[in-house]
DNA sequence: CGATTCGATCGAATCGATTCGACCGCCGAA
DNA sequence: TTCGGCGGTCGAATCGATTCGATCGAATCG
């Protein structure tokens, strides 16, 4: 271990050649004799030489091969949401052919975790804000800072980023008028988290004019442009089991809601559950509408009724876009359309 | 886009001072009169200049700050498992207050991956090799080539590599036990993919012979050491379909088993499923057991009988081996171990 | 047979920062 | 008064490869 590692000059040394026609033999690039390839060849194996640095490689390209992925506050969430890892999947898969590798970065996050400074420092081509779409990520600020090109899913609107967005505010209309057309009155909403902050329960007026992720603003919009106010409780995350503590806390409500808009499929998982817990049924007493289209195995035989968004897809496209940035041309934003998919979780409001 | 980033020499220059003055200036090891380092900031903040290029850095430094996580043959199917999610959250956890980076790389794939060198050519400090345990996977040999420390998980043995594991054949012997215990003679396993070639269905003896993932065999030698040879289908990746579909070819054979053992938890679930489609009930008619102890939604109210890991400290105990081997030390392997916790998904078998 | 290419190889500059050793005042201690 | 030490700054070497332009011999062509 303590000896140094060979490096390049000192196998075109032994295979008596330049360095410069090393380089040449191993990256292929560029005229090299048969006979002179396999010397350095040979003298590269005899010296346990493996290739060249990575490290200088990319100071001399300028690229690392390496593209940043901005994942929430933790893995393990970002880990847990299925549209998220669809997303990077698709994304890596875009990515996979050029043979960049996908750099997984957890935003601002609280003790322990690296500074946002520390993050920029390292060498990524390209950044992609996955799901973590404040327009105020210090991150953000810091890689365009860096001339880092970015790409947001859903995300930070600035001139300066590739934008991907879905159709947030049409899914969510056309949703709402669903559940509107079966004669629902009475609605809440369980909804994503505004910002990544653990704040959880019912959003006041104070927390609405607070800003927060574009894609959560946009589809409570669209719901309350079609029932007008309506009781929100915010979960601090987009896992099942905060979609059931927030269901429970709308179920208790003195009224209650006959219809139950959760912002993601996740949250409409851990609804139809407190619902249950409750002795209710759905959809006979209580109608529950998610968002996103993901499997859920949980619910057995029923279909939830939901937008589906094109998640897979939607990163296969950022993966073009990065590829695009990559080659120093600048794509356009792009727009993804949705579809209402009507399933057995929705009906008319009980008598 | 065009004009080139201003670099450190410039600001230097600007700034009125040499350049090694700047590069203290900006990493604040040494001695810098606060009026310099003001001056400093300035003139780069005036030439848009964002702090040292992370390429030269990580060239001179000798270190990328990103450390790789070899993840299977794709992303998505390691996000769909439980397991690797806790692993990959638990050595982000680790690394993070360093601010080192997690890289993943899709291991040996078919269509449109990279090559192994192409992956072996990325920039990193370290590399784990989360769960792809098989000794003679190309990407070990030319990291291991490259220098490059290694850690691996349940995963390939060699001298060369850092080994954290856990007590695969005593926990699944416990297990094997248990069932014996209950009465059970005939059994069956569900088995997890000896390698990643797609293959599914029963494992013959050539199969058998051919090698494959340390863990799967592990646990595999574990219950035929109980029960003798026993008939065992090889699901092609874990995820629940999959343990569905080997369940449906295991309960359709001539003797039915009585007990099926399954080699990780998601499978278990994909059994229990196959077992109630046949109108089977568990564990009345069929015992099934796991391995893993995940959380498992899917079961409602039912608790698998199981072998729990602890996988978010492997994660972290993987972290910190590798802060270790950054550091230039050489961790011990470790062992952890594992223990049954017996649910209500196993019971003596049917009269 | 001389001029022109083309293939193969080499030299040297470059990528952008870090860091070691040297240097220079200046202050306090002997 | 002089020397040791320290804060502050600078020069120059270094990290390890890539690449552009130049060179040189041999083969091709008119």
């Amino acid at each position: 271990m303590g000896e140094h590692r060979a490096t390049l000059a000192a196998v075109a040394a032994r295979a008596g050649v330049s360095p410069s026609t090393a380089s040449l033999a191993f990256s292929g690039s560029g005229p090299v004799a048969q006979s002179t390839r396999e010397r350095v060849l040979t003298a590269a194996r005899e010296l346990g030489y493996a290739g060249p640095d990575p490290l200088a490689r990319s100071l001399r390209r300028g690229r690392s091969g390496i593209v940043g992925a901005v994942v929430g506050e933790r893995l393990l969430y970002a880990f847990r949401d299925p549209v998220a890892v669809a997303l990077l999947d698709g994304i890596a898969e875009a990515l996979s052919p050029s043979g960049t590798g996908l750099l997984l970065l957890s935003g601002d996050a609280q003790h322990g975790s690296p500074t946002p400074e520390q993050v920029s420092r390292l060498p990524v081509d390209a950044v992609v804000f996955a799901m973590c779409g404040r327009d105020d990520d210090p991150l953000l600020d810091l890689f365009i800072g860096r001339g880092v090109p970015v790409v947001a899913i859903d995300g930070p609107d600035r001139p300066e980023v590739t934008l991907l967005r879905i159709d947030d505010y049409g899914g969510a209309l056309d949703l709402a008028k669903h559940v509107a057309g079966l004669g629902h009155q009475r609605v809440a909403v369980a909804a994503l988290p505004l910002r990544l902050d653990g704040r959880s329960g019912p959003v006041d007026d104070a927390r609405r004019a607070a800003g927060g992720f574009a894609d959560c603003r946009a589809r409570l919009t669209a719901t309350e442009d079609v029932f007008g106010r309506v009781p929100v409780v915010e979960a601090p995350s987009n896992v099942v089991e905060e979609g059931e503590r927030a269901g429970r806390l709308l179920l208790s409500a003195p009224e209650r809601p006959t219809a139950i808009v959760a912002q993601s499929d996740l949250l409409a998982v851990g609804v139809i559950r407190a619902a249950e817990a409750l002795g209710l049924r759905v959809p006979d007493d209580l109608t529950v509408v998610g968002y996103d289209g993901i499997d859920t195995p949980w619910l057995g035989e029923r279909v939830l009724t939901t937008v589906v968004q094109p998640m897979a897809e939607k990163g296969r496209i950022t993966g073009r876009m990065v590829t695009e940035l990559l080659a120093g041309r600048r794509p356009a934003d792009a727009n993804l359309p949705v579809h209402l998919r009507v399933g057995t979780t929705s009906g008319p409001p009980p008598a």
